[in-house]
DNA sequence: ACAATTATTTGAAAATTATAACAAAAGTTA
DNA sequence: TAACTTTTGTTATAATTTTCAAATAATTGT
Protein backbone atom coordinates (compact mmCIF):
# COMPACT_ATOMS: atom_id res chain seq x y z
CA UNK A 1 0.00 0.00 0.00
CA UNK A 2 0.98 3.52 -0.67
CA UNK A 3 2.66 5.40 2.87
CA UNK A 4 0.11 6.60 4.58
CA UNK A 5 1.94 8.49 6.95
CA UNK A 6 1.45 12.01 6.06
CA UNK A 7 2.40 15.05 8.05
CA UNK A 8 -0.14 16.73 9.66
CA UNK A 9 1.13 20.09 8.79
CA UNK A 10 1.17 19.13 5.18
CA UNK A 11 -2.91 18.25 5.20
CA UNK A 12 -3.45 21.62 6.72
CA UNK A 13 -1.57 23.19 3.71
CA UNK A 14 -3.05 20.87 1.53
CA UNK A 15 -6.47 22.23 2.62
CA UNK A 16 -5.32 25.80 2.55
CA UNK A 17 -3.87 25.39 -1.37
CA UNK A 18 -7.03 23.90 -1.80
CA UNK A 19 -8.56 27.52 -0.97
CA UNK A 20 -6.07 29.08 -3.13
CA UNK A 21 -6.86 26.93 -6.21
CA UNK A 22 -10.73 27.45 -5.67
CA UNK A 23 -9.95 30.90 -6.39
CA UNK A 24 -7.65 30.56 -8.99
CA UNK A 25 -10.59 28.61 -10.60
CA UNK A 26 -12.88 31.20 -10.15
CA UNK A 27 -10.64 33.52 -12.14
CA UNK A 28 -10.73 31.34 -14.84
CA UNK A 29 -7.06 30.47 -14.35
CA UNK A 30 -6.12 27.12 -15.96
CA UNK A 31 -2.54 25.94 -15.25
CA UNK A 32 -0.55 27.09 -11.99
CA UNK A 33 3.21 26.44 -10.74
CA UNK A 34 4.54 25.29 -7.17
CA UNK A 35 6.01 28.92 -7.43
CA UNK A 36 3.10 30.50 -8.13
CA UNK A 37 0.69 28.22 -5.63
CA UNK A 38 4.05 29.12 -2.63
CA UNK A 39 3.47 32.61 -3.17
CA UNK A 40 0.22 32.63 -3.12
CA UNK A 41 -0.31 31.14 0.07
CA UNK A 42 3.28 31.92 1.59
CA UNK A 43 5.15 28.65 1.62
CA UNK A 44 8.25 27.82 -0.21
CA UNK A 45 7.74 25.89 -3.86
CA UNK A 46 9.73 22.97 -2.14
CA UNK A 47 7.26 22.68 0.62
CA UNK A 48 3.95 22.66 -1.99
CA UNK A 49 6.43 20.22 -4.13
CA UNK A 50 6.92 18.08 -1.38
CA UNK A 51 3.62 17.99 0.01
CA UNK A 52 1.70 17.16 -3.38
CA UNK A 53 4.17 14.58 -3.82
CA UNK A 54 2.83 12.30 -0.54
CA UNK A 55 -0.91 11.90 -2.68
CA UNK A 56 0.67 11.44 -6.38
CA UNK A 57 1.96 13.08 -9.23
CA UNK A 58 -0.12 15.72 -9.83
CA UNK A 59 1.73 18.19 -12.27
CA UNK A 60 3.27 18.37 -15.51
CA UNK A 61 7.22 19.10 -15.56
CA UNK A 62 7.68 21.99 -17.56
CA UNK A 63 4.37 23.34 -16.95
CA UNK A 64 2.95 23.02 -13.39
CA UNK A 65 -0.13 22.02 -12.46
CA UNK A 66 -3.48 21.92 -14.20
CA UNK A 67 -5.83 24.52 -11.77
CA UNK A 68 -9.50 22.80 -11.83
CA UNK A 69 -7.43 19.15 -11.73
CA UNK A 70 -5.42 19.82 -8.83
CA UNK A 71 -8.22 21.95 -7.34
CA UNK A 72 -10.50 18.08 -7.41
CA UNK A 73 -8.02 16.44 -6.14
CA UNK A 74 -7.51 17.98 -3.40
CA UNK A 75 -11.48 18.48 -2.48
CA UNK A 76 -11.00 14.32 -2.62
CA UNK A 77 -8.19 14.09 -0.64
CA UNK A 78 -9.37 16.25 2.03
CA UNK A 79 -12.70 14.39 2.08
CA UNK A 80 -14.78 17.44 0.44
CA UNK A 81 -16.01 15.03 -2.17
CA UNK A 82 -18.79 14.83 -0.38
CA UNK A 83 -21.31 16.39 2.36
CA UNK A 84 -20.57 16.45 5.82
CA UNK A 85 -23.04 17.30 8.16
CA UNK A 86 -22.26 18.98 11.44
CA UNK A 87 -24.04 19.25 15.01
CA UNK A 88 -23.18 22.52 16.79
CA UNK A 89 -23.86 22.14 20.44
CA UNK A 90 -23.96 26.18 22.06
CA UNK A 91 -26.49 28.24 20.12
CA UNK A 92 -25.53 31.79 22.16
CA UNK A 93 -23.26 34.23 19.54
CA UNK A 94 -20.60 31.75 18.86
CA UNK A 95 -23.18 29.12 17.53
CA UNK A 96 -24.97 31.66 16.00
CA UNK A 97 -22.59 32.84 13.63
CA UNK A 98 -21.29 29.76 13.11
CA UNK A 99 -25.38 28.76 11.69
CA UNK A 100 -25.21 31.99 9.71
CA UNK A 101 -21.53 31.47 8.52
CA UNK A 102 -22.07 30.97 4.32
CA UNK A 103 -18.13 29.64 4.44
CA UNK A 104 -18.98 26.40 5.60
CA UNK A 105 -21.03 25.13 3.10
CA UNK A 106 -18.96 26.42 0.40
CA UNK A 107 -16.69 23.20 1.07
CA UNK A 108 -19.09 20.89 1.98
CA UNK A 109 -20.17 21.23 5.10
CA UNK A 110 -23.99 21.51 6.27
CA UNK A 111 -24.61 22.26 9.82
CA UNK A 112 -27.70 19.79 10.41
CA UNK A 113 -28.48 20.25 14.08
CA UNK A 114 -27.66 23.30 16.77
CA UNK A 115 -28.92 22.62 20.43
CA UNK A 116 -29.19 24.26 23.48
CA UNK A 117 -30.24 23.78 26.47
CA UNK A 118 -31.29 26.88 27.82
CA UNK A 119 -35.43 27.21 27.42
CA UNK A 120 -35.18 30.82 26.06
CA UNK A 121 -33.71 29.44 23.14
CA UNK A 122 -35.01 25.94 22.21
CA UNK A 123 -37.33 25.83 19.41
CA UNK A 124 -36.04 28.99 18.15
CA UNK A 125 -34.83 29.51 14.36
CA UNK A 126 -31.72 30.27 13.14
CA UNK A 127 -32.24 30.37 9.47
CA UNK A 128 -34.53 27.50 8.29
CA UNK A 129 -32.59 25.74 11.27
CA UNK A 130 -34.36 25.19 14.35
CA UNK A 131 -32.85 24.65 17.56
CA UNK A 132 -33.11 21.62 19.38
CA UNK A 133 -33.24 20.83 23.01
CA UNK A 134 -29.36 18.76 23.78
CA UNK A 135 -32.06 15.95 24.93
CA UNK A 136 -32.31 15.24 21.18
CA UNK A 137 -29.15 15.25 20.06
CA UNK A 138 -28.65 11.74 20.69
CA UNK A 139 -31.63 11.20 18.43
CA UNK A 140 -30.85 13.24 15.41
CA UNK A 141 -27.08 13.02 15.09
CA UNK A 142 -28.28 9.11 14.68
CA UNK A 143 -30.95 10.18 12.24
CA UNK A 144 -28.96 12.79 10.24
CA UNK A 145 -25.90 10.02 10.38
CA UNK A 146 -23.49 12.96 12.04
CA UNK A 147 -20.27 12.05 12.63
CA UNK A 148 -18.47 15.02 13.61
CA UNK A 149 -20.05 18.14 16.77
CA UNK A 150 -19.11 21.10 16.88
CA UNK A 151 -18.61 22.77 20.75
CA UNK A 152 -19.60 26.08 21.60
CA UNK A 153 -20.47 26.58 25.05
CA UNK A 154 -18.87 28.56 27.80
CA UNK A 155 -15.66 27.01 28.59
CA UNK A 156 -16.55 25.06 31.84
CA UNK A 157 -18.95 23.05 30.16
CA UNK A 158 -16.92 22.19 27.14
CA UNK A 159 -15.87 18.35 28.65
CA UNK A 160 -19.69 17.49 29.43
CA UNK A 161 -21.09 18.25 26.53
CA UNK A 162 -17.83 16.36 25.14
CA UNK A 163 -18.85 13.41 26.85
CA UNK A 164 -22.42 13.21 25.82
CA UNK A 165 -21.07 13.52 22.04
CA UNK A 166 -18.47 10.60 22.36
CA UNK A 167 -21.52 8.81 24.43
CA UNK A 168 -23.48 9.81 21.27
CA UNK A 169 -21.48 7.94 18.34
CA UNK A 170 -19.62 11.16 17.86
CA UNK A 171 -16.07 10.42 15.47
CA UNK A 172 -14.31 14.12 15.97
CA UNK A 173 -15.01 17.11 17.65
CA UNK A 174 -14.31 20.36 16.89
CA UNK A 175 -13.69 22.34 20.21
CA UNK A 176 -14.40 26.45 20.24
CA UNK A 177 -13.66 26.81 23.91
CA UNK A 178 -10.08 27.45 25.70
CA UNK A 179 -11.24 24.21 27.82
CA UNK A 180 -8.51 21.32 26.93
CA UNK A 181 -11.01 18.43 26.37
CA UNK A 182 -10.32 14.89 27.42
CA UNK A 183 -11.87 12.40 24.90
CA UNK A 184 -11.02 8.41 24.29
CA UNK A 185 -9.08 7.28 22.05
CA UNK A 186 -10.25 6.90 18.50
CA UNK A 187 -11.97 10.43 19.01
CA UNK A 188 -10.18 12.96 17.04
CA UNK A 189 -10.57 16.17 18.93
CA UNK A 190 -9.28 19.47 17.52
CA UNK A 191 -9.46 22.89 18.74
CA UNK A 192 -9.96 25.99 17.40
CA UNK A 193 -7.52 27.90 19.13
CA UNK A 194 -8.29 32.04 19.64
CA UNK A 195 -6.59 32.32 22.85
CA UNK A 196 -3.76 30.47 22.02
CA UNK A 197 -3.58 32.19 18.63
CA UNK A 198 -3.43 35.84 20.78
CA UNK A 199 -0.97 34.64 23.56
CA UNK A 200 1.22 33.48 20.61
CA UNK A 201 0.84 36.87 19.47
CA UNK A 202 1.08 38.62 23.03
CA UNK A 203 4.12 36.41 23.87
CA UNK A 204 5.98 38.11 20.58
CA UNK A 205 4.89 41.69 20.67
CA UNK A 206 5.94 41.06 25.03
CA UNK A 207 9.48 40.13 23.17
CA UNK A 208 9.50 43.00 20.89
CA UNK A 209 8.92 45.49 23.48
CA UNK A 210 11.23 44.21 25.88
CA UNK A 211 14.05 44.27 22.83
CA UNK A 212 12.98 47.79 21.99
CA UNK A 213 12.46 46.32 18.44
CA UNK B 1 22.03 36.74 26.91
CA UNK B 2 19.70 33.84 27.97
CA UNK B 3 18.45 31.50 24.54
CA UNK B 4 15.42 33.59 22.96
CA UNK B 5 14.85 30.81 20.45
CA UNK B 6 11.95 29.47 21.69
CA UNK B 7 9.79 26.89 19.42
CA UNK B 8 6.76 27.72 18.78
CA UNK B 9 4.23 24.64 20.08
CA UNK B 10 6.24 25.78 23.18
CA UNK B 11 4.75 28.86 23.50
CA UNK B 12 1.17 27.72 22.56
CA UNK B 13 1.26 24.93 25.49
CA UNK B 14 2.37 27.68 28.19
CA UNK B 15 -0.57 29.45 26.77
CA UNK B 16 -2.87 25.85 27.87
CA UNK B 17 -0.47 25.06 31.06
CA UNK B 18 -1.27 28.84 32.46
CA UNK B 19 -4.76 28.06 31.62
CA UNK B 20 -5.17 24.80 33.57
CA UNK B 21 -2.64 26.84 36.56
CA UNK B 22 -5.76 29.33 36.65
CA UNK B 23 -8.22 26.73 37.20
CA UNK B 24 -6.27 24.70 39.73
CA UNK B 25 -5.63 28.33 41.65
CA UNK B 26 -9.18 28.72 41.70
CA UNK B 27 -10.14 25.19 42.91
CA UNK B 28 -7.23 26.37 45.93
CA UNK B 29 -4.31 23.82 44.56
CA UNK B 30 -1.47 25.21 45.26
CA UNK B 31 1.25 22.48 44.37
CA UNK B 32 1.35 20.98 41.05
CA UNK B 33 3.95 18.51 39.37
CA UNK B 34 4.89 18.21 35.80
CA UNK B 35 3.09 15.25 35.62
CA UNK B 36 -0.06 16.16 36.78
CA UNK B 37 0.02 19.17 34.83
CA UNK B 38 0.87 16.75 31.68
CA UNK B 39 -2.00 14.63 32.82
CA UNK B 40 -4.64 17.74 33.14
CA UNK B 41 -3.52 19.27 29.28
CA UNK B 42 -3.02 15.83 27.39
CA UNK B 43 0.98 15.70 27.08
CA UNK B 44 3.58 14.08 28.40
CA UNK B 45 5.43 15.74 31.77
CA UNK B 46 8.79 15.54 30.07
CA UNK B 47 7.31 18.01 27.67
CA UNK B 48 6.21 20.38 30.53
CA UNK B 49 9.35 20.42 32.25
CA UNK B 50 11.49 21.27 28.83
CA UNK B 51 8.82 23.92 27.94
CA UNK B 52 8.68 25.39 31.41
CA UNK B 53 12.82 25.12 31.61
CA UNK B 54 13.32 27.33 28.51
CA UNK B 55 12.21 30.14 30.58
CA UNK B 56 14.00 29.34 34.22
CA UNK B 57 13.67 27.26 36.90
CA UNK B 58 10.47 27.42 38.50
CA UNK B 59 10.21 24.06 40.25
CA UNK B 60 11.39 22.87 43.22
CA UNK B 61 13.27 19.00 42.87
CA UNK B 62 11.05 16.47 45.06
CA UNK B 63 7.91 19.04 45.32
CA UNK B 64 6.95 20.22 42.37
CA UNK B 65 5.56 24.13 41.06
CA UNK B 66 3.93 26.60 43.23
CA UNK B 67 0.50 27.09 41.41
CA UNK B 68 0.13 30.51 42.13
CA UNK B 69 3.89 31.35 41.10
CA UNK B 70 4.24 29.65 38.06
CA UNK B 71 0.57 31.00 36.62
CA UNK B 72 2.19 34.50 37.75
CA UNK B 73 5.36 33.53 35.87
CA UNK B 74 3.08 32.32 32.73
CA UNK B 75 1.49 35.22 32.84
CA UNK B 76 4.44 37.65 32.61
CA UNK B 77 6.11 35.03 30.06
CA UNK B 78 3.32 35.74 27.74
CA UNK B 79 2.97 39.60 28.07
CA UNK B 80 -0.22 39.04 29.87
CA UNK B 81 0.68 41.19 32.99
CA UNK B 82 -0.60 43.65 31.31
CA UNK B 83 -4.16 44.90 29.08
CA UNK B 84 -4.00 44.88 25.32
CA UNK B 85 -6.75 46.63 23.79
CA UNK B 86 -7.95 45.11 20.33
CA UNK B 87 -9.75 46.51 17.08
CA UNK B 88 -12.19 44.29 15.40
CA UNK B 89 -13.12 45.21 12.00
CA UNK B 90 -15.98 43.40 10.90
CA UNK B 91 -19.20 43.88 13.15
CA UNK B 92 -21.00 40.88 11.95
CA UNK B 93 -22.41 37.77 13.17
CA UNK B 94 -18.58 36.75 14.15
CA UNK B 95 -17.71 40.54 15.05
CA UNK B 96 -20.34 40.68 17.78
CA UNK B 97 -19.28 37.38 18.99
CA UNK B 98 -16.05 38.26 19.43
CA UNK B 99 -17.19 41.64 21.46
CA UNK B 100 -19.52 39.64 23.83
CA UNK B 101 -17.41 36.97 24.57
CA UNK B 102 -15.94 37.37 28.02
CA UNK B 103 -12.75 35.03 28.51
CA UNK B 104 -11.04 37.92 26.48
CA UNK B 105 -10.93 40.22 28.90
CA UNK B 106 -10.20 37.32 31.82
CA UNK B 107 -6.81 36.93 30.54
CA UNK B 108 -6.25 40.69 29.96
CA UNK B 109 -7.42 41.31 26.83
CA UNK B 110 -9.86 44.43 26.35
CA UNK B 111 -11.88 45.21 23.16
CA UNK B 112 -11.06 48.98 22.69
CA UNK B 113 -12.92 49.90 19.10
CA UNK B 114 -15.16 47.51 16.73
CA UNK B 115 -15.37 48.68 12.79
CA UNK B 116 -17.36 48.51 10.15
CA UNK B 117 -18.23 50.19 6.82
CA UNK B 118 -21.81 49.03 6.77
CA UNK B 119 -23.93 52.21 7.29
CA UNK B 120 -26.53 50.20 8.92
CA UNK B 121 -24.38 48.67 11.72
CA UNK B 122 -22.34 51.90 12.44
CA UNK B 123 -23.37 53.93 15.45
CA UNK B 124 -25.19 50.69 16.75
CA UNK B 125 -24.17 49.20 20.09
CA UNK B 126 -22.61 46.16 21.45
CA UNK B 127 -22.43 46.12 24.57
CA UNK B 128 -21.12 49.48 25.94
CA UNK B 129 -18.99 49.72 22.63
CA UNK B 130 -20.08 51.82 19.57
CA UNK B 131 -19.49 50.26 15.98
CA UNK B 132 -17.27 53.38 14.46
CA UNK B 133 -16.85 53.47 10.61
CA UNK B 134 -13.70 51.81 9.14
CA UNK B 135 -12.82 55.31 8.27
CA UNK B 136 -12.11 56.55 11.95
CA UNK B 137 -9.81 53.05 12.10
CA UNK B 138 -6.39 55.02 11.88
CA UNK B 139 -7.51 57.78 14.18
CA UNK B 140 -9.08 55.60 17.10
CA UNK B 141 -5.96 53.29 17.27
CA UNK B 142 -3.82 55.56 17.83
CA UNK B 143 -5.37 57.39 20.43
CA UNK B 144 -5.84 54.34 22.02
CA UNK B 145 -2.81 52.84 21.51
CA UNK B 146 -3.62 49.49 19.82
CA UNK B 147 -1.51 47.34 18.35
CA UNK B 148 -3.39 44.25 17.70
CA UNK B 149 -5.95 44.47 15.00
CA UNK B 150 -8.84 41.52 14.73
CA UNK B 151 -9.98 40.62 11.20
CA UNK B 152 -14.01 39.51 11.12
CA UNK B 153 -14.82 40.47 7.60
CA UNK B 154 -15.87 38.35 4.88
CA UNK B 155 -13.01 36.44 3.08
CA UNK B 156 -13.03 38.37 -0.16
CA UNK B 157 -12.29 41.44 1.73
CA UNK B 158 -9.73 40.32 4.21
CA UNK B 159 -6.89 41.38 2.64
CA UNK B 160 -8.45 44.94 1.93
CA UNK B 161 -8.88 45.68 5.84
CA UNK B 162 -5.44 44.00 6.34
CA UNK B 163 -3.83 46.43 4.30
CA UNK B 164 -5.36 49.52 6.09
CA UNK B 165 -4.48 47.85 9.40
CA UNK B 166 -0.87 47.63 8.25
CA UNK B 167 -0.95 51.46 7.17
CA UNK B 168 -2.61 52.18 10.78
CA UNK B 169 0.64 50.58 12.08
CA UNK B 170 -0.64 47.48 13.81
CA UNK B 171 1.95 45.22 14.68
CA UNK B 172 -0.40 42.11 14.81
CA UNK B 173 -3.06 40.96 13.13
CA UNK B 174 -5.38 38.02 14.26
CA UNK B 175 -7.24 36.82 10.80
CA UNK B 176 -10.50 34.72 11.70
CA UNK B 177 -11.37 34.66 7.45
CA UNK B 178 -10.17 31.50 5.60
CA UNK B 179 -8.15 33.68 2.96
CA UNK B 180 -4.10 33.85 3.13
CA UNK B 181 -3.48 37.42 3.62
CA UNK B 182 0.10 38.98 2.57
CA UNK B 183 1.77 41.38 4.97
CA UNK B 184 4.90 43.02 5.28
CA UNK B 185 7.85 41.58 7.73
CA UNK B 186 8.02 42.55 10.89
CA UNK B 187 3.73 42.20 10.99
CA UNK B 188 2.55 39.35 12.52
CA UNK B 189 -0.11 37.60 11.00
CA UNK B 190 -2.01 34.72 13.18
CA UNK B 191 -4.92 32.80 11.67
CA UNK B 192 -7.59 30.90 13.44
CA UNK B 193 -8.32 28.01 11.41
CA UNK B 194 -11.85 26.89 11.60
CA UNK B 195 -11.58 25.26 8.09
CA UNK B 196 -7.92 24.22 8.44
CA UNK B 197 -9.53 21.98 11.41
CA UNK B 198 -12.24 20.71 9.84
CA UNK B 199 -10.81 19.74 7.10
CA UNK B 200 -8.25 17.94 8.83
CA UNK B 201 -10.97 16.06 10.71
CA UNK B 202 -12.46 15.19 7.20
CA UNK B 203 -9.23 14.12 6.11
CA UNK B 204 -8.66 11.57 8.89
CA UNK B 205 -12.60 10.25 8.82
CA UNK B 206 -12.10 9.93 5.48
CA UNK B 207 -9.11 7.92 6.01
CA UNK B 208 -10.83 5.84 8.65
CA UNK B 209 -13.45 5.52 5.92
CA UNK B 210 -11.27 4.18 3.35
CA UNK B 211 -9.85 1.57 5.49
CA UNK B 212 -13.25 0.31 7.17
CA UNK B 213 -11.29 1.35 10.66
C1' DA C 1 13.79 17.33 -34.93
C1' DC C 2 16.62 19.40 -31.57
C1' DA C 3 18.16 22.63 -28.29
C1' DA C 4 16.81 25.51 -24.63
C1' DT C 5 13.87 26.29 -20.98
C1' DT C 6 11.03 25.29 -17.35
C1' DA C 7 9.37 22.97 -13.42
C1' DT C 8 8.58 18.48 -11.24
C1' DT C 9 10.64 14.38 -8.82
C1' DT C 10 13.41 12.31 -5.81
C1' DG C 11 16.53 11.53 -2.31
C1' DA C 12 19.70 13.22 0.94
C1' DA C 13 21.13 16.77 4.34
C1' DA C 14 19.98 20.02 7.81
C1' DA C 15 17.20 21.87 11.19
C1' DT C 16 13.77 21.57 14.37
C1' DT C 17 11.06 19.39 17.82
C1' DA C 18 9.79 15.69 20.95
C1' DT C 19 10.94 11.72 23.88
C1' DA C 20 13.46 9.39 27.16
C1' DA C 21 16.86 8.69 30.58
C1' DC C 22 19.42 10.24 34.47
C1' DA C 23 21.85 12.86 37.85
C1' DA C 24 21.07 16.54 41.25
C1' DA C 25 18.35 18.76 44.66
C1' DA C 26 14.86 19.16 48.11
C1' DG C 27 12.14 17.34 51.52
C1' DT C 28 10.94 13.42 54.77
C1' DT C 29 11.59 9.88 57.96
C1' DA C 30 13.97 7.02 61.09
C1' DT D 1 22.47 12.90 60.26
C1' DA D 2 22.00 9.51 56.81
C1' DA D 3 19.14 6.94 53.86
C1' DC D 4 15.13 7.23 50.97
C1' DT D 5 11.57 9.15 48.09
C1' DT D 6 10.07 12.38 44.96
C1' DT D 7 10.38 15.35 41.21
C1' DT D 8 12.93 18.64 38.87
C1' DG D 9 16.47 20.34 35.29
C1' DT D 10 19.50 18.74 31.84
C1' DT D 11 21.64 16.05 28.57
C1' DA D 12 21.41 12.63 25.06
C1' DT D 13 18.76 10.28 21.69
C1' DA D 14 15.22 9.72 18.39
C1' DA D 15 11.76 11.24 15.28
C1' DT D 16 9.83 14.44 12.43
C1' DT D 17 9.73 18.11 9.27
C1' DT D 18 11.78 21.27 6.17
C1' DT D 19 15.17 22.67 2.98
C1' DC D 20 18.40 21.92 -0.60
C1' DA D 21 20.33 20.14 -4.85
C1' DA D 22 20.78 17.00 -8.58
C1' DA D 23 18.35 14.35 -11.97
C1' DT D 24 14.59 13.90 -15.03
C1' DA D 25 10.84 14.90 -18.11
C1' DA D 26 7.87 17.71 -20.91
C1' DT D 27 7.05 21.66 -23.80
C1' DT D 28 8.05 25.53 -26.82
C1' DG D 29 10.31 27.81 -30.42
C1' DT D 30 13.60 27.61 -34.07
N1 LIG E 1 -17.82 34.43 21.06
C1 LIG E 1 -16.75 34.22 20.31
O1 LIG E 1 -16.44 34.96 19.39
C2 LIG E 1 -15.89 33.07 20.57
C3 LIG E 1 -14.81 32.84 19.77
C4 LIG E 1 -14.00 31.72 20.01
C5 LIG E 1 -14.34 30.90 21.07
N2 LIG E 1 -15.38 31.17 21.85
C6 LIG E 1 -15.74 30.25 22.92
O2 LIG E 1 -16.92 29.60 22.57
C7 LIG E 1 -17.69 29.33 23.72
C8 LIG E 1 -19.09 29.91 23.54
O3 LIG E 1 -19.03 31.31 23.41
P1 LIG E 1 -20.33 32.20 23.18
O4 LIG E 1 -19.84 33.59 23.07
O5 LIG E 1 -21.15 31.64 22.09
O6 LIG E 1 -21.09 32.00 24.57
P2 LIG E 1 -22.65 32.20 24.85
O7 LIG E 1 -22.78 32.30 26.31
O8 LIG E 1 -23.20 33.26 23.99
O9 LIG E 1 -23.29 30.84 24.35
C9 LIG E 1 -23.23 29.63 25.04
C10 LIG E 1 -24.53 28.88 24.74
O10 LIG E 1 -24.39 27.54 25.17
C11 LIG E 1 -25.61 27.16 25.80
N3 LIG E 1 -25.29 26.04 26.69
C12 LIG E 1 -24.71 26.11 27.90
N4 LIG E 1 -24.59 24.88 28.41
C13 LIG E 1 -25.09 24.02 27.52
C14 LIG E 1 -25.24 22.62 27.49
N5 LIG E 1 -24.78 21.84 28.47
N6 LIG E 1 -25.81 22.08 26.41
C15 LIG E 1 -26.25 22.85 25.41
N7 LIG E 1 -26.12 24.18 25.39
C16 LIG E 1 -25.56 24.75 26.44
C17 LIG E 1 -26.08 28.38 26.49
O11 LIG E 1 -27.48 28.30 26.73
C18 LIG E 1 -25.73 29.46 25.47
O12 LIG E 1 -26.78 29.63 24.55
C19 LIG E 1 -16.91 29.92 24.87
O13 LIG E 1 -16.13 28.90 25.45
C20 LIG E 1 -16.02 30.91 24.22
O14 LIG E 1 -14.85 31.14 24.95
C21 LIG E 1 -16.19 32.22 21.59
N1 LIG F 1 -19.35 33.18 11.64
C1 LIG F 1 -18.49 32.37 12.21
O1 LIG F 1 -18.76 31.62 13.14
C2 LIG F 1 -17.10 32.35 11.74
C3 LIG F 1 -16.17 31.53 12.35
C4 LIG F 1 -14.88 31.55 11.91
C5 LIG F 1 -14.54 32.37 10.86
N2 LIG F 1 -15.45 33.13 10.27
C6 LIG F 1 -15.08 34.01 9.18
O2 LIG F 1 -15.16 35.33 9.66
C7 LIG F 1 -15.56 36.20 8.61
C8 LIG F 1 -16.78 36.99 9.01
O3 LIG F 1 -17.85 36.13 9.28
P1 LIG F 1 -19.26 36.66 9.75
O4 LIG F 1 -20.10 35.47 9.91
O5 LIG F 1 -19.13 37.57 10.90
O6 LIG F 1 -19.75 37.48 8.48
P2 LIG F 1 -20.83 38.66 8.44
O7 LIG F 1 -21.21 38.82 7.02
O8 LIG F 1 -21.87 38.43 9.45
O9 LIG F 1 -20.02 39.94 8.91
C9 LIG F 1 -19.10 40.64 8.14
C10 LIG F 1 -19.18 42.10 8.55
O10 LIG F 1 -18.08 42.80 8.01
C11 LIG F 1 -18.53 44.06 7.53
N3 LIG F 1 -17.59 44.51 6.50
C12 LIG F 1 -17.49 44.09 5.24
N4 LIG F 1 -16.50 44.74 4.61
C13 LIG F 1 -15.95 45.58 5.50
C14 LIG F 1 -14.88 46.50 5.44
N5 LIG F 1 -14.14 46.65 4.36
N6 LIG F 1 -14.63 47.20 6.55
C15 LIG F 1 -15.33 47.05 7.65
N7 LIG F 1 -16.35 46.18 7.77
C16 LIG F 1 -16.65 45.46 6.69
C17 LIG F 1 -19.91 43.79 7.01
O11 LIG F 1 -20.66 44.99 6.96
C18 LIG F 1 -20.43 42.82 8.05
O12 LIG F 1 -21.03 43.50 9.12
C19 LIG F 1 -15.75 35.32 7.41
O13 LIG F 1 -14.58 35.30 6.63
C20 LIG F 1 -15.97 33.96 8.00
O14 LIG F 1 -15.60 32.94 7.12
C21 LIG F 1 -16.73 33.16 10.70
Amino acid sequence: MKTLRVPEATVSRLSIYSRFLERLDKNGITTVSSGEIADGVGVSPAQVRKDLAYFGDFGTRGVGYNVKDLLKYTLKILGLDQEWPLAIVGAGNLGFALCTNRSLSIRGFRIAGVFDNNSTRVGKRIGNLEIKPLAQFPEIVKKENIRIGVIAVHTSLAQEVADIMVKSGMQAILNFSPATINVPDGIEIRNVDLSIKLELITFNLGLRTAQNL
